[in-house]
DNA sequence: AGTTGACTTTCCCCTTAGGGGAAGCTGTAC
DNA sequence: GTACAGCTTCCCCTAAGGGGAAAGTCAACT
């Protein structure tokens, strides 16, 4: 039998953790004296500990841990394996976002030893007013969060795909979204997506035309902020107003173009001439 | 003027996020309505909550952010030059843990594959008993958190190089690595840094020589945990007990071994025979 | 036998960065 | 006039413990 103190020095957890873990039931120890509340870990419950630590080191929340190592023995294999496929996209998910964000600050210290500012690529972006003709859309509307952006995208794109497939629609353009909701909500937002095509048939609509703000970027998603930010100070400055949903083609497939620079996705935010207030 | 949703809807933060901003003072809005309370946020505006979205994708803390804004405008460029170079090392760091913890549930994953079960390596673990003789050592004793482990081992052994090599020490034996706290602490531990040498000079005590179980671990520092849960469940079964604090001997310079395989590292627990209790 | 210091116990408050939801007020569109 | 969408404040909740207090207990050393 091992003390507390003991326990937690072997396999480097605090006596803390230890007093938290006996009180979620994660770990429990094998005897406590019930005289004066010691706790007393046996030898055999070194190896589940170093097991708990190990599941903590993936990321797996003490829920996870607790629900997995309640599993009864005969299930139990199977149920680890399959958490720990999933976890393991998970990670590779975390560190496909630490290497952006490793490379946009690598940039950024970059730029500063060459003296430019932070955010100035946000005025290099350019802004033209165009007059955008109505066009019929095929469309599916949704709401979606942005956790599971790309898995949506990917979704609903090709059930519309589908459906241009097997009714032989005529595609007009490239695939294009519309931002419906009237501000972000990190639980869903209410969002469409549609392909411009020929044949008015049902699950089609007209998306008005008209005066449109438009900027055109080259570069990856999380860019597209700057993008509508630059081109809110536009409208701003021009004495336009927002009059619609705004909404983004993307003009090349991100499942083809490989490289994110080479993604070309155009921003329409449709405006008209602000009347002045006398 | 941009009310609150407008501005959510264009930096995609949440509306509750922009008052919890609010409330903290990080970004204010430049406007509030004195008789009904609405936020107003000017165009400007965006141009900081994209930056305040870039650092927090950087991993920096709120409070970080917000005292990178408020610095005064002459010393904010170094300031912020030499914050985003600190945190590029952090997100190194990171990048290297989750590749370490990407690299293990693979392995795991291998395993289960192959029907190993996943704690099984610890039952592979051999332990000796040893008869270690006293040795002189010169040392230095510090608590040491687990996070500067890796700096505090390169600081401290290199002191005792330094004084090896400036008062012409003889080194009897590689860097060794002595814990005496009693139970594990996150804030800090009382570890001893040790190299044996040849003179009892000051600064030199004397390590007491006695039986020890003894393992040898050829892999990275991580894995130490499960030789200690080994040489406690032997220690157990064989009717030994603990009596003065385990220590580690590096027996390859890790700053030599490139391959964590590459790596060995002797653990020692110093014992002796349990008396029964009649 | 007494005392000291190390070890353990429980208890309570604190942390980050907001999310969920209620209750009530306001603005605008029909 | 009346929905309903949007805004306000207010309160409680999260995960995984850390810090520290007050008190009880153990083992070792006088």
């Amino acid at each position: 039998m091992l003390s507390i103190g003991e326990f937690s020095k072997i396999c480097e957890v605090s006596t803390k953790t230890l007093r938290y873990y006996d009180e979620i039931g994660l770990i429990k120890p094998d005897e406590i004296n019930p005289e004066n509340g010691y706790r007393f870990y046996s030898v055999g419950q070194l190896k589940k500990m170093l097991l708990i630590n190990r599941l903590k080191s993936y990321h797996f929340s003490l829920e996870d841990i607790k629900a997995l190592l309640e599993t009864e023995e005969d299930r139990s294999e199977e149920k680890l394996y399959s958490a720990l496929s999933r976890k393991r996209k998970e990670i590779q998910n975390k560190l496909n976002a630490l290497e952006y964000a490793l490379n946009q600050i690598s940039t950024d210290i970059f730029h500063f030893q060459k003296g430019i500012s932070i955010m100035s690529h946000l005025d290099q972006i350019e802004v033209q007013l165009v007059e955008t003709p109505p066009v019929n859309i095929l469309y599916t509307r949704h709401l979606l969060s942005g956790d599971d952006f790309a898995s949506g995208y990917a979704k609903y794109f090709s059930g519309l795909y589908e459906k241009i497939a097997a009714e032989k629609l005529t595609m007009l353009g490239t695939p294009m979204t519309i931002y419906h909701s009237p501000d972000y909500d990190p639980a869903g937002n209410d969002t469409e997506f549609a392909i411009p095509i020929a044949e008015s048939v049902k699950g089609t609509r007209d998306l008005p035309g008209g005066l449109c703000a438009k900027s055109v970027l080259r570069g990856s998603y999380p860019e597209l902020r700057s993008v509508y930010a630059r081109l809110t100070e536009w409208i701003e400055n021009e004495g336009y107003e927002w009059v619609r949903p705004p909404y983004e083609i993307y003009v090349t497939d991100p499942y083809q173009a490989g490289v994110s620079g080479d993604i070309v996705t155009e921003v329409y935010v449709p405006v008209r001439k602000k009347r002045l207030i006398d």
